[in-house]
DNA sequence: CTGAAAGCGCTAACAC
DNA sequence: GTGTTAGCGCTTTCAG
């Protein structure tokens, strides 16, 4: 996860001359300042041989725009909302990161905020100081704000939403992994290592990415001739102490399963310390798998297997279509599909 | 660590109105505007009533200042660095984290860098551009770059720095925990139990903070009448493989200590891991205990006991150092000392 | 102690 | 296609 990339924050080894100002360039190039300012803006209208001569100058004077004066000047919004409301402190934690990570290149003062307020959203709206929000599960799949979203015009991007057919109250932009395949081919994989009882720690419910990694359990179960066995499947909330009771649940049964795929990491870990606490060796007598990749993920014991999912291309595409969408409100919606990977470790074995 | 604090940063939940310009709160005050800035940055000269008319009025209006504006014509520096070059994981992402945390309330630019390019630095702070840095273990008892920033006058402040007798190339602000005490209180922790023979882990003793930590464990040790044992110390590099490793050296040992402490929680991860791996169980027969309390420390197996350093504090004040620096260069130098805390958890019990 | 005027670097609006 | 002009909101002169 947020790893923060060195070369590419580090504005000051890249330009070690006093800053040169859009005057400079023009002057250089022997344009006008206009010219300048539609060539570093991508504007149409400009020549290629003017574009060339100036993109020279820039180059030469080392010119960097001055964000200070582009945006007293043109006030453009720069507010973004994500609103964040998930149990799994290490996706709360992961999110904030990448969001604040994803932010600075377009120089967007980042608001976190764990409900949505549409009287405040809608006023920074209209004054032209909002340029959107990301909504993250389960906001992002919350309809009835996504309905009144969409009638205060706001712009607002889903993470990790349903995808499929379009709803009547369908809006925004959306963005995220197939958890259903995801979680299948980690079912896959756990069969294909000769497990047969394969227990299931859920989210709960009322989120959509959770019926979403249960459908992908039970289409892998399917897809090896594997009956569902609804005493495998327990409900969590996607929080490490509810891993914890339900790793416990699914493990104090007669015949208890010999594998525990648990919907996120915060649960696998829960599952993990039960299991530590009830004297089974993991992965020698129980295999278990998460799903996310949290950055915990490979420094418990043992490092969990779990499905990878980039959250950092994620919140940085979210923010990149506002952005998009600040200039063009009215471009056609997207729905991203990011890839996801299995992260094979060593919680899990044969039976 | 790096939890945001929604209320601070949801700039948008607290101005619900269109934004007002200092023209405004200076026609709303019946003064001219020279005075309402004044009056917002704080400056002397101005009479109390007119202060306090200012004041109403901006509150009234709910003025908030144009940061872009400022900038713009006052052409104060805003480029921070913050180098960073620690094998340590966790502490790394939370330095990142808090240090973008810390600068978004002063508007600053973050750049992260793995080591200090004096030339670069030293162009853009001659350019007026550069804040100062923030220079975080090891590099912030690296005394020949201590020595080079402070001749190039740069002003920097050291993260977790030796604190103690001036020295001939000391400089720059300070700040950081009391890192022997803390650990020595650990130690005693340890004793209190009932350990006598408790392994320690250190980081690599060409860091001053693993030096300090080791000295703090040798205290508290000395204070119970415990005297050293060298067999019982092995020196890691703060990361998760190294702890792995060290672990296992101190637990195969013929007499194996009933408690080790790892000098970070990285390390101290590692350690539970190879316990698991020996088949000794934690807290049972073995007691581990950790430094930093990473995020993760209450997600491993069991909950790590570890001394909570509040790098979130520490950040902000290092920034907020150097903020007060740029308006004051010949300010007295600052030594903070942030509070620690013990935090009990479940990986320690009396032998 | 207070104010008027100039202008930071850039882009919007309008010429040409 | 290109250039000119005005002015964003603030701080900095420099006068009172």
């Amino acid at each position: 996860m947020g790893r923060i990339h060195f070369a590419e924050t580090s504005a000051i080894q890249t330009s070690p001359l006093k800053p040169s100002t859009i005057k400079d360039v023009a002057r250089e190039a022997g344009v006008s300042i206009k010219t300048v300012s539609r060539v570093i803006n991508g504007e149409p209208h400009v020549s290629a041989r003017m574009r060339e001569k100036v993109l020279a100058s820039v180059e030469l004077l080392n010119f960097k725009i001055n964000a200070a004066a582009r945006s007293l000047r043109s006030k453009l919004a720069k507010q973004l909302v994500v609103v964040l409301d998930n149990p799994s402190q290490s996706y709360t934690e992961a999110v904030q990161i990448n969001a604040v990570l994803a932010c600075q290149p377009f120089g967007f003062e980042l608001s976190l905020q764990g409900s949505a307020d549409l009287d405040a959203l809608t006023i920074a709206m209209e004054s032209g100081t909002l340029v959107g929000l990301v909504l993250t599960p389960p906001l992002s799949n919350d309809f009835e704000l996504l309905d009144r979203l969409s009638k205060a015009d706001l712009p607002f991007v889903r993470v990790g939403a349903e995808r499929g057919p379009i709803e009547l109250n369908e809006a925004g932009d959306k963005i995220g992994i197939d958890d259903r395949v995801a979680a299948s081919e980690m079912t896959a994989h756990l069969i294909a290592l000769g497990h047969t009882r394969i227990g299931f720690i859920t989210g709960a419910q009322s989120y959509d990415v959770a019926r979403r990694r249960l459908m992908g359990y039970y289409d892998g179960l399917q897809k090896a001739g594997i009956s569902r066995n609804s005493s495998l499947v327990v409900e969590g909330d996607f929080s490490y102490a509810s891993g914890l009771l339900c790793g416990e649940a699914l493990m104090s049964q007669t015949s208890r399963p010999t594998a525990i795929f648990a919907s996120n990491d915060d649960m696998a870990a829960g599952c993990l310390a039960s299991a530590y606490k009830l004297g089974l060796r993991v992965p020698d007598t129980l295999s278990v798998v998460g799903f996310d990749d949290a950055p915990f993920s490979r420094i418990i014991y043992p490092a969990l297997t779990t499905v990878h999912q980039s959250l950092d291309d994620m919140m940085e595409q979210a923010v990149a279509i506002l952005a998009a969408r600040r200039s063009d409100p009215s471009a056609p919606l997207r729905d991203v599909v990011i890839a996801h990977s299995l992260v094979k470790r060593e919680s899990c074995a044969a039976p």
